[in-house]
DNA sequence: CTGCTTTGTGCAGGTATCTGCATGTTACGA
DNA sequence: TCGTAACATGCAGATACCTGCACAAAGCAG
């Protein structure tokens, strides 16, 4: 599988397709590399200590191997989970007050509504649905009495899937369509113009249905996305019956919420 | 199981991999360690010394400990993770050997199959399709093309799903029925007369539903699933090709699976 | 076109690391 | 208390590494 010697290389390009094949297999031997791009051990070396210095691959006694290797899957959603954790806390915090027990509530996908869920210890019979894979594992079995995902396909940055609001509880039962009492919907960003946003167009659709369904919907936003619009519009603001987030917001957003009939509720931090 | 002899493996690969046992398995033995890697005992303990100074194991008398021991509030799951942690490791290990790039698999619920996802690391294009909530997490986004999650009501204790298996694409699209060119089934038992059984009735529908969308069928059981039987009937031997455990089978099961044209593949420990 | 510089590559030497074995010491369990 | 197993240390072979140097190819100035 060696190249052939005929064809002469760019050093560079060869640099490029050794990172590329140590990222594929993993880890790999110099003698291995110098066999297979037809060079000596000695280049290989200096192209693994360049990529090394360069972030590329991870340079090791005998070979390399890829800067994933050995890394827990600490996702994208780990680290958000810890942008703003104390503004989230607090923001979960007071949105649970609007849940009652025995309530049938939504959660989209999100940190903000995943730190929600990690409020509700206290209450009792709730029935949840949601599209964010991570709340089943989060949340006390004690809470609930039914817990249900919406299938479909998953984000994976975003822990959650893209699917369409509908449930079959059988084989062969019918599509059932679900409400609930009240929908809690962390967007992206919000701004007076724009109303709420996200960056994924899946994702927005799902917040849509999920508000569409919902007899009283809570948009959950932390300061960071106020007066900013991303790609996808969710829905106006007057499609929300509540705004809950960490700090006032800036005038002109208050003003149009205000105007739009959306009580908002600013977390004590 | 050890590692290939011809596979020329790095000190740091090594470790890392070493790491990552001990953190699965919760802990092990220096000769387990040594035989599982095909080095020496020496070799071990001086890995081992390296890995508890960075704080990634705790270095014991006779082996190391995972450092996470004790400090999690362990769930059911995390619990069940650890028993027969090698063997469902070595049957996962084994299993993705019928695996192909570009393949579309099912995977149900359980620790096997979990066990299974994090040995794929080296597949891709796959399209995946589970009931498992922890796969999302658990799985590298390098390796499949499409994941999807079946949607329904949750069985906190498992972390699954129970619902049909179905998929919508669009809000107002219909159902469309999926087929998977292999799918893994961990069972709660098997028995030469009661076949595949496994204890929760919705899991047994599931597994059901998965196998007969399934051009091959591969049920993963370790040995202590042997000539037993739970609650609920999955299927009856002939309903498999493939058998994966990590110890021959007794006589009277393996017989059973012969004359149910089923073929037996023993992970070795 | 010629000559120079720069860059890449391979080779040779000495040095460092990894690994397994041997030896003596320590810790655990009966 | 004793015996076994695990540990620590030292050593030696093998492998990989680093440094310096020589040579070739590409690029550039004149």
């Amino acid at each position: 599988m060696s190249l052939s010697d005929a064809e002469k290389r760019l050093p560079a390009g060869r640099k490029a397709e050794l990172a590329a094949y140590v990222v594929e297999v993993g880890q790999v031997t110099v003698a291995k590399l110098a066999s297979h791009f037809g060079v000596s051990t000695d280049t290989v070396r200096r192209d693994l200590d360049q990529l090394d210095s360069e972030g590329l691959l991870i340079r090791t006694h005998g070979g390399a191997i890829s800067p994933a290797a050995g890394t827990k899957p600490d996702t994208e959603l780990e680290v958000r989970l810890h942008v703003q954790a104390a503004a989230k806390e607090a923001i979960g915090k007071l949105a649970v007050g609007l849940v009652e027990d025995g309530a049938v509530i939504m959660l989209n996908g999100g940190t903000t509504t995943l730190a929600l869920a990690r409020h509700l210890p206290r209450h009792r019979n709730l029935t949840i649905a949601t599209n964010n894979l991570r709340i089943p594992a989060e949340i006390s079995p004690n809470v609930f009495r039914d817990l249900y995902i919406f299938g479909g396909p998953v984000r994976t940055v975003s822990q959650t899937t893209t699917g369409p609001i509908s449930m079959r509880v059988g084989p062969d039962a019918q599509d059932i369509e679900v409400r609930a009492d009240i929908g809690f919907i962390g967007v992206g960003a919000v701004s007076a113009q724009g109303g709420y946003t996200t960056s994924n167009l899946g994702d927005a659709a799902m917040m849509a249905a999920m508000m569409q369904r919902s007899t009283r919907v809570a948009i959950l936003a932390d300061s960071s996305k106020f007066d900013r619009s991303l790609f996808a519009r969710i829905a106006t603001l007057e499609a929300a019956d509540y705004f809950i987030t960490n700090t006032t917001p800036p005038a002109d957003l208050a003003a149009a919420l205000g105007a739009a009939d959306v009580q908002v509720l600013v977390a004590e931090s």
